[in-house]
DNA sequence: AGGGCTTCGTGCAGAATTTCACAAAGTTAA
DNA sequence: TTAACTTTGTGAAATTCTGCACGAAGCCCT
């Protein structure tokens, strides 16, 4: 094999470049044209090491004695993660949630438009939600043909988020963004992003509980050590 | 230092014991009382080795040539998550998603009840949401301290996100969970969780667009690899 | 009781990630 | 031009995470 695929990125690298490219986003608005590795590892909140070698990943694009440029990163970093073009996508759900996502017009901007919401209730399809109009989820492959869909968004209940994500993957969608708070059985070819606030709340608690019993530990003065 | 710390559970086992007290949880809910980490690891989209190893730092609480139970595990993650006890969640910033979080009813019975929610608005102050009135964010201090609130949720606006962060840490908060996409600085004694749409979809289209090349070079017949 | 079967707990090796540390390469100023 | 200074790019060490492989331990059946 030839290495005819890309340069692969670490994926802990991948996770970071959308935020980098935020942050330059920032700089760029305020007229700041260049940057150190040792600036955006401070605004990051990561170590200058790591940012220099994840833009590395990119390519060999700062000056010695410089540093990096903010309109070509940027440039550079879109490049890397495929934000060149847009990239639709369609909302399974027409919940609170799915409404929200479809009304608010944050993502066209920044190249991902909401181009279509399904449900499977009867009671909800045909109503508008901002600009869309809710459409029946078995619409779904012809939707995903007809309007170029790559990402699907699950919104549904719960008990309904399996079959959302099956319904998305016989459509031909290969990239899932999904709220309901299970694990989705699918096939490898597929991506998936998992947000979950319950999963979040529960990590916070852990790191909380954690400074609890330590400072109580701390505060009274015999240690309660267990033996190993 | 007599090691009077609790065993340190690693950071990428702590984020994976949420998910399996989520399946836990389910499978309770039908009926199961017993599972094997192979049956979990299958739910979960994990290798049997890494659930069983993760379980193990809570302790040797399975039983060779059976199996886990249930109802014990769950007990046994909770208590680790730090999650029998409730903890009070107050929202800064009552716009759409603040709201939202207010009003949703999910959090309170998963042990982390959202009991106030503030803003700087005069407009909004007052309003009600849910069973709660929007206050005044300088009351924040007091509201923290008199319902015993540990976890701060930030939905303000971008620009308004880092006085937010200062506000909650300046009223003892040590936990947030961040909306708004910006890197929040913050003290190392504080936890923060991320939670960023756009940085999730920017993620699904590196993956997504890997595929496609990766799909071109190969239905091209000569390999357009790059010289490294 | 004992053999066969299942599944846990974990040592260890390998992979992935992070961090250090420094040569290389550029700028600036005299 | 040269010396002093800054900052990148990257080997290599350190750390963290993953997954295999297997002994240990319990159940079931005869």
């Amino acid at each position: 094999m030839t290495h005819s695929q890309r340069r692969r990125i670490p994926d802990a690298a991948v996770a970071r470049l959308p935020v980098y490219l935020q942050i330059l986003n920032n700089l760029h608005a305020t007229n700041v044209a260049r940057f150190s590795s040792d600036e955006l590892a401070a605004l990051a909140g990561v170590n200058a090491a790591k940012v220099r070698k994840d833009l590395s990943y990119l390519g060999s694009y700062g000056t010695r004695g410089v540093g990096y440029e903010v309109t070509y990163l940027i440039h550079q970093i879109r490049r890397e993660l495929g934000l060149m073009r847009e990239w639709n996508v369609v909302v399974v759900g027409a919940g609170n949630l799915g409404c929200a996502l479809a009304k608010f017009g944050g993502f066209a901007p920044r190249g991902f438009p909401v181009v279509g919401i399904v449900d499977n209730d009867p009671k909800k399809i045909g109503q508008s939600t901002g600009a869309l109009k809710v459409s029946d989820v078995r619409n779904l492959q012809k939707l995903v043909k007809d309007l170029e869909v790559t990402i699907g968004a699950i919104t549904t209940s719960t008990s309904a988020a399996q079959s959302a994500a099956d319904a998305l993957i016989e459509a031909g969608i290969t990239s899932i963004l999904n709220f309901a708070p299970i694990v989705l059985a699918i096939p490898s070819s597929v991506s998936v992003r998992n947000v979950d606030l319950g999963v979040e709340l529960q990590i916070l608690s852990y790191y909380e509980q954690m400074r609890i019993e330590q400072s109580d530990s701390k505060s009274q003065q015999k240690s309660n050590a267990v033996p190993v």
